[in-house]
DNA sequence: AATATTTGGTTTATAATATAAACTACTTTA
DNA sequence: TAAAGTAGTTTATATTATAAACCAAATATT
C-alpha cells in the first residue's frame, strides 16, 4: 500500500475545518464559519478565497439587515474533493 | 462537536508518512523511508529531523558495510502523538 | 450632530513550512 | 585515478498560514 497524495487545497486545518462544516450544513455565513472555527476574519477570508478559486466552494455576497454578508456552499467538486481526501488520509492511518 | 488542534509537527503529508510507517515496523532506514514515501534525500532529511526535535523518533547513525546509515525509531511519545493526531482528524471528517 | 464603537469583512506584511537544488564525504567500479 | 554511486546534510527559495492593519458602513453614545 502506497501513501496517496495529501491534496494541498484540503491539507490546511483551517480550510479542511471549514469543507467539514459544509458539508453538513450546505450553506452558512461567513460569521457562523468564524465562531465554529475559531479563526480570525482575516484568516478566514483568506482560506474560503482559496476554495473558491479551487473550485471547492462558491461565495455569494449579499446584505442582510443593511450589513454585508458573506455566504459560503460547498460545490459538488468540493463534495468529491473531500471525500477523496479522507479516503488518501486512511492510507496514512493504517486503518 | 468542535474541531481539535491538528498538531502541526504530524500535520505535514512526509512526516505523517514516514510517522505512519514507523508506526507498523518500529524501526526503518533512511533509504527504505526514502523509497516508500517518494520523498527527495534532503526534504526527508530535515522531516525525520523535526520528528527528532518533537521526541516523535530517534534517530541512529551508524555504519553498515562501510556506508553511513541512519535508523529511525519511533518513540512511546510519537506513538501517543500519531495516536492523537488520527482522533483529532476525525473531527473533521463527519464520521 | 459629531464622535466612538461595532459589524463584517479585505488587504498586506510577516512568520513558519515545505521542498528542491546544491553540496559534502566517502566508497566502489572502470 | 577518474568517474560514478551511496547516503545523506545544508542552504536557498517557493509556498502557506497567520496576524496585524486597514476599510466601509452601521449603530450607539454624549
Amino acid at each position: 500500500m502506497e501513501f496517496k497524495e495529501l491534496d494541498p487545497i484540503l491539507h490546511s486545518q483551517l480550510r479542511l475545518a471549514v469543507m467539514s462544516l459544509l458539508i453538513s450544513v450546505k450553506e452558512a455565513e461567513f460569521t457562523f464559519l468564524k465562531e465554529k472555527t475559531n479563526a480570525t476574519s482575516g484568516n478566514l477570508s483568506v482560506q474560503i478565497s482559496k476554495l473558491k478559486e479551487a473550485g471547492y466552494i462558491e461565495i455569494i455576497k449579499q446584505f442582510n439587515n443593511n450589513y454585508p454578508q458573506t455566504i459560503c456552499k460547498i460545490t459538488p467538486e468540493g463534495i468529491i474533493a473531500f471525500e477523496n481526501y479522507v479516503k488518501a488520509l486512511q492510507s496514512y492511518m493504517t486503518l
